[in-house]
DNA sequence: GTTCGAGTATTAGACGTCTA
DNA sequence: TAGACGTCTAATACTCGAAC
């Protein structure tokens, strides 16, 4: 159960970033999340990273009322090694202070690689470039570790962690534990697994070791349906170790949903200082008490509650251009960009580089892409566009890579694609991508 | 035995050059 | 000139050996 800490006596409001476009510029906050930080919203704001380093930031706020961090962004971001495709997780602590969490493109917490970085000054990446050899084991005061024991995981966050988007039919069924976590888990541990949510209800289920992965099933479905767990809504798992997560859910704003802090059980209540005293159960015909379904947000029926950015989806551990089921949609908005996306098909992203969009026109293709979804050498593919204009490619798959080329180059010139926007390719059908343009220009 | 630094191998992206 | 292909480079995983 998520323990009441010595140190807040509620929950912290978080959200979470997906990195893509002109994130290395400036990040936007989720309209859902600003209710929070809405008194405070202009002037200076802390973020603390893995590591607990500091680092200040502006926060700046637009005509219309959307709040970006801007100026120090850019910094953090340098510092922190962010890469395109990463996911972050914003806690807010109150008093514009933030703590923040990376994960990888392998759905796993970044902590171990960046909880060495305790300032810019300090960082171990030279240039960019992460030192070789193992990090130097993190060293820890006596006091530290005394606190590691009485403050709860989410005032300090040292275990490890991994995201999970609910996306598509499988998953409902049973979920993969991302191949990059599977470490934290004993081979001599049970095969019951353990759920929680915040508001402190526990799931059981049962985990599954099989060649093509370690699954979480048996459990997992009812876990989905109590929790009215959908498309596009985002968990993460905090492992506690013996098979115990903490679950934390995101819906689509972006933001933590709150009724995940309520209490499913009404016998917990009483004795629960986070939970609603107003909220009502029903009672179901086998006479145990149930949460009101909650009224799911399926589309975009009210745009100023979405956060575009937020949806570039996490993979079932693979390490890039992870072709999970995600949708791109356009937002053209004056001179920025913004793009949503929700795939429902494997997709890859590529940023347009000088070659890509000039001669000698090609645009390279994931491996991990090309080896789960495309068995051929040399094949001729289509483009698709949302006006159901179809450009002829060819693909070619070389020793070191694959690419799109020919044909590419009048795609190209007839979407005006320009250096620096970002082209989302979803394979709609077997030699067939749709693709999906941001515009940076 | 453990930790840490350093070398090597592998992979993927960028870009230059060749050829039909 | 468009498309095909080779080479270079960066990033990172893996492995080994020295120091403690």
């Amino acid at each position: 159960m998520e323990t009441v800490c010595r140190s807040c006596s509620r929950p912290k409001p978080e959200f979470f970033k997906a990195l893509i476009g002109d994130f290395k510029q400036r990040l936007r906050i989720p309209h859902a999340f600003v209710k929070h930080i809405s008194e405070e919203s202009s002037g200076r704001v802390i973020l603390e990273g893995p590591n607990h380093g500091i680092w200040h930031v502006k926060l700046n706020k637009t005509m219309n009322g959307i709040l970006f961090l801007e100026d120090g962004w850019e910094k953090f971001s340098t510092d922190s090694s962010l890469r395109l495709g990463e996911f972050l997780i914003f806690k807010y602590k109150g008093d514009i202070h933030f703590s923040v969490r990376i994960f990888g493109q392998s759905a796993c917490c970044k902590r171990e690689d960046s909880f060495n970085v305790k300032s810019s000054q300090e960082s171990p990446y030279v240039q960019g470039r992460r030192k070789r050899g193992k990090p130097p084991k993190s060293s820890k005061t006596e006091k530290q570790e005394q606190e590691m024991e009485t403050l709860c995981p989410n005032c300090l966050d040292v275990k490890p962690e991994f995201f999970k988007v609910i996306i598509g039919d499988q998953i409902m069924l049973k979920m993969r534990i991302p191949p990059a976590f599977v470490k934290h888990v004993s081979e001599k541990s049970s095969e019951r697994v353990t759920l929680e949510c915040p508001g402190g209800d526990i799931w059981h289920a049962k985990l599954s070791r099989r060649a093509d992965g370690m699954f979480i099933e048996d459990g997992w479905e009812k876990f989905l349906r109590d929790q009215s767990l959908g498309d596009e809504e985002f968990l993460v798992f905090r492992y506690n170790g013996d098979l115990h997560f903490s679950v934390t859910i995101f819906d689509k704003s972006a933001c933590w949903r709150e009724d995940s802090f309520e209490v499913n059980n009404p016998s917990q209540v009483a004795n629960h200082p986070g939970s609603n005293p107003s909220m009502s159960f029903e009672t179901n015909k086998h006479g145990t008490a149930e949460k009101p379904r909650r009224n799911r947000f399926l589309g975009l029926q009210n745009p100023n509650q979405y956060d575009p950015l937020h949806s570039f989806q996490g993979t079932e551990g693979q390490r890039k251009s992870s072709p999970n089921s995600v949708k791109h949609y356009e937002i053209a908005r004056s001179k920025e960009w913004e793009a949503a996306f929700t795939f429902k098909k494997p997709y890859f992203i590529v940023e347009m580089k000088e070659h890509c969009v000039d001669k000698p026109f090609y645009v390279t293709i994931p491996s991990s892409f090309v080896r789960s979804y495309i068995p051929y050498k040399k094949v001729k593919m289509v483009l698709q566009t949302d006006n159901n204009k179809r450009w002829p490619v060819s693909f070619s798959k070389f020793a070191t890579r694959s690419c799109i080329c020919g044909g590419w180059a009048k795609f190209c010139l007839d979407s005006n694609l320009r250096k620096g926007d970002y082209c989302a390719f979803e394979l709609v059908d077997e030699l067939e991508l749709r693709v999906y343009i941001s515009r940076v220009h």
